[in-house]
DNA sequence: CCCTGATTCGC
DNA sequence: GCGAATCAGG
């Protein structure tokens, strides 16, 4: 896959609307999440909450300040490039490929072929399975997530993430992946990237403990901020 | 271990 | 320019 001016403008809207590199990376099929990062890097966009960057920026500076700045030797650091291993290459798709599992026990040999079965019968009259017999229900293992390549009836006429722009809000509305993910789209609160309303849930003044309400326990899952 | 983004460096 | 390998924090 390249990078056509579309799958970078996807990228450009899904890193600063705040979707992790493996999100647009699925997205955008085709890429690692690390070909995202680079690119994104390459692109100029950047510098989001990152786990390593977050102090990472000290300790840089010599701590040896005075010491003759004059002809240091400076013995190259140079770690000598590490050897690289050869490293499989990984398919570009997630090539679902699960494989009808028909799996044999190679032992106890089982009369297979068509023909008919012996079985024993067991106490309460069940019938005994045969050794080497599994009967499991073969699970399919379907792909883990289906995205509509193209705009889907639930997502007509809402804001989806290539509308996006400085002008409107950015606030998302259901989950990366659902059918009807799609972004608020009204018009920003100026200098922000949500509208007014959504600002006030985006922005909340640091209330006194004693006059925060503690959110109620979820039974399951994520809320569904809406 | 898993996840994340940042960086390096051979191609 | 690209991205796998690697690093390093959570």
């Amino acid at each position: 896959m390249s990078w056509t001016d579309e799958r970078i403008e996807t990228l450009r809207k899904m890193w600063d609307s705040g979707l992790t590199a493996t999100q647009i990376a699925e997205e955008l099929g085709g890429v690692s999440r690390n070909a995202v990062i680079g690119k994104a890097h390459r692109l100029g966009l950047a510098s989001r909450p990152s786990p390593v960057k977050a102090n990472a920026a000290e300790a840089k500076p010599a701590p040896v300040a005075p010491a003759a700045p004059a002809s240091v030797p400076a013995p190259a650091p140079k770690p000598a490039a590490a050897p690289r291993a050869p490293a499989a290459a990984t398919p570009p798709t997630p090539a679902p490929a699960p494989a009808p599992e028909s799996d044999e026990e190679d032992t106890a040999p089982t009369p297979r072929p068509d023909g008919p079965v012996l079985r024993s019968v067991g106490p309460g009259g069940f019938i005994r399975q045969n050794p080497g017999e599994q009967a499991p229900p073969i699970a399919p293992a379907p792909p883990r997530r289906l995205v509509p390549a193209k705009p889907s009836k639930e997502i007509e006429g809402k804001t989806s993430l290539l509308d996006l722009n400085d002008r409107i809000c950015k606030w998302p509305l259901g989950h990366p992946g659902e059918p009807d993910f799609h972004f608020c789209g009204d018009k920003v609160n100026p200098g922000f990237p949500y509208c007014v309303e959504h600002c006030g849930h985006a922005y909340q003044a640091q209330l006194p403990r004693r006059d925060r309400r503690p959110p109620p326990p979820l039974p399951y899952g994520g809320p569904r901020v809406r």
